[in-house]
DNA sequence: GTGAAAGCGCTAACAC
DNA sequence: GTGTTAGCGCTTTCAC
């Protein structure tokens, strides 16, 4: 790519058409103290009338603030990473930021390669929205390359449960889970299954005990329930109901644990026919945009993912406290058509 | 954000660990011809056991190659972005490449202003993902600005029409949309209405084209079918649908020019009781993800926009040539759940 | 084939 | 309050 060097307008530049030096030149636009206000507000101006714009990589070298923040996703194709993304765009464009966004697969290789690609970028700041992993020693080696990041004055933010000892925005995933499972029971169902991601991500898991005490609640036990493992996507969905459909015939509620695991389940079952929710009930959990388009339209549990990528910004953007700080926000039930009463 | 400087490996430091002076290091290490291949793969070796990354900012002031993209949407919430978007990062990740992603909002304005920090941002390469417009005129700015980027040796590479004069990815709009009309004509409609975006966006005036066409085929007049023109989202497709329902009660089918209108069409519908597909046949465009959950599953024609994400990074990728480039790619028609025969 | 040295455009000491 | 200057880490002539 691009090799030749672009003609634009440098720092001198302004200096000179504003009649001051390059330092009074870079106080003002900079807005560091030591400049008369009168000064600063007349380079501004002779800035903006000529269209100037700092070079990010010159003043990075130079050691100034970044105005970059990282952004790793799983995956930006699936809607709940896609909503968050928006949010926080949306921030970063009004603070005049530059968003890098990055995959990860769901592969912690790719999130170590990625959070190395960013931190030689010189971020200023990184938000990680993936769900974070039970096993913490998967994280090692990320964890200690955020730790020299932040050392050397980097910000890190965190989108869920991680162990990452940094601030961190928490959806309530432990109670909308409880809520969830309590309606179903609440419905009359009995005989539940659920379509669940890999234990190791610390989404799956909280969710997971959430459905726990639901069930503990109602003095029924969990253990029994079957809970199909897979990926925590459409396709893990659709291959849960199946499996489900095959070895638990009598179930009357699927509890997928996020929706795009529920859109595949309601696929599956619309494909055997199973209609939803007078044989099967089928919850999901995040409340993708399209999950009230769904037909049936998807009971579900909503979380604010664009506020979660506003807040998670916000954060990074703080100055570090002394420890790491917490936003909760909150799980909430939306019952819609897709649960109903079971079968009598 | 961070001010303070990380204490990362120098290029100097991997150089004297293999006994060689800076310039050879670096010239071993960017490919660049002058070294010997014994040397060059020995500071490599050493280069990769220190874990040596190169501070972009230092290599981009230097005149050094960039290897950053930026990539700009509408709106990263809206799947049609999110499945570009995701077919992009791959190969960038692919490459080594960082991509910078930005909103604008479907505001040319803003567009600008994005365009401008990418610009100033040194990145070497910009795909636009959004829609052009029909009126060169509003996208002039734009295009001055891009031109200047270029002839700095920036690429450029654009998804669907624009006016911009550089690589392009073209999606058959005009086709796709013949395919679905016809779809619809042969089904034996003939009282259709058109939910719309914006005629300003060359997608929806090809896509109109597009429908156009197909009636004159068939020898029908496309000037007596009303088009409703909204916004092109699903909140545009609902107030679409409701004035489509109330000025033209008699219609029996709805061609909702993008996926997202079409969801919004079909959740309208479903509020008033109307019968998807026996009352009212509904069509899409785009077949994101969802269409084929969907219930009554969505009518609509494939854009692959994974690849269309690929193709528009590899043009960018590619050393420029004398002419602008085409990708031409085709749209399929995918006939689902969500069309049937009118009510007779 | 290899090394020395001059910047790239900016910020932050440090002088005045 | 303002100007001077020394780098930031790298690429790239230009000598050797």
């Amino acid at each position: 790519m691009s090799t030749r060097r672009a003609a634009t307008l440098r720092l001198q530049d302004v200096a000179e058409a504003a009649g001051v030096s390059i330092a009074t030149a870079s106080r003002s636009l900079s807005g560091s103290p030591g400049v008369s206000e009168t000064v600063a507000e007349r380079v501004r101006e002779v800035a903006s009338t000529l269209g100037y714009v700092a070079n990010v990589h010159a003043r990075s070298l130079a050691g100034g603030p970044t105005r970059t923040v990282g952004l790793v996703v799983h995956e930006i194709g699936d809607p709940y990473f896609s909503e968050i993304a928006s949010g926080l765009l949306g921030v970063g464009a009004r603070e005049g930021l530059t968003v890098q966004i990055c995959h990860t697969g769901r592969d912690p290789e790719r999130e170590l390669a990625q959070l190395r690609m960013l931190i030689a970028n010189r971020v200023g700041a990184i938000v990680i929205a993936g769900s974070g992993l039970v096993d913490p020693s998967l994280q090692a080696p990320a964890k200690a390359e955020l730790q020299t990041f932040r050392r050397a004055g980097g910000r890190v933010a965190v989108i869920g449960r991680h162990h990452l000892g940094v601030d961190a925005v928490l959806p309530d995933n432990v109670e909308g889970a409880r809520a969830v499972a309590r309606h179903l029971l609440d419905l009359g169902h009995r005989r539940v299954a659920v379509a669940a991601g890999s234990r190791q991500l610390t989404t799956v898991a909280d969710r997971l005990a959430g459905l726990q005490q639901a069930f503990a609640d109602a003095g029924l036990d969990f253990a029994a329930v079957p809970v199909v493992e897979t990926d925590f996507t459409r396709a893990g969905g659709k291959a849960a109901a199946e499996q489900i459909l095959a070895e638990h015939p009598g179930v009357t509620a699927v509890l997928a644990l996020n929706d795009d695991m529920a859109i595949g389940v309601l696929s599956a079952l619309r494909a055997r026919g199973v209609s939803v929710p007078r044989e099967v009930s089928v919850t999901g959990f995040d409340d993708v945009a399209v999950a009230g388009d769904l037909a049936p339209s998807l009971t579900t549990v909503r979380l604010p993912m664009g506020e979660m990528g506003e807040q998670a910004l916000v954060l990074a953007l703080k100055k570090p406290g002394t420890r790491p700080r917490r936003r909760h926000v909150d799980a909430e039930l939306v019952v819609r058509d897709s649960s109903g009463p079971p079968p009598s």
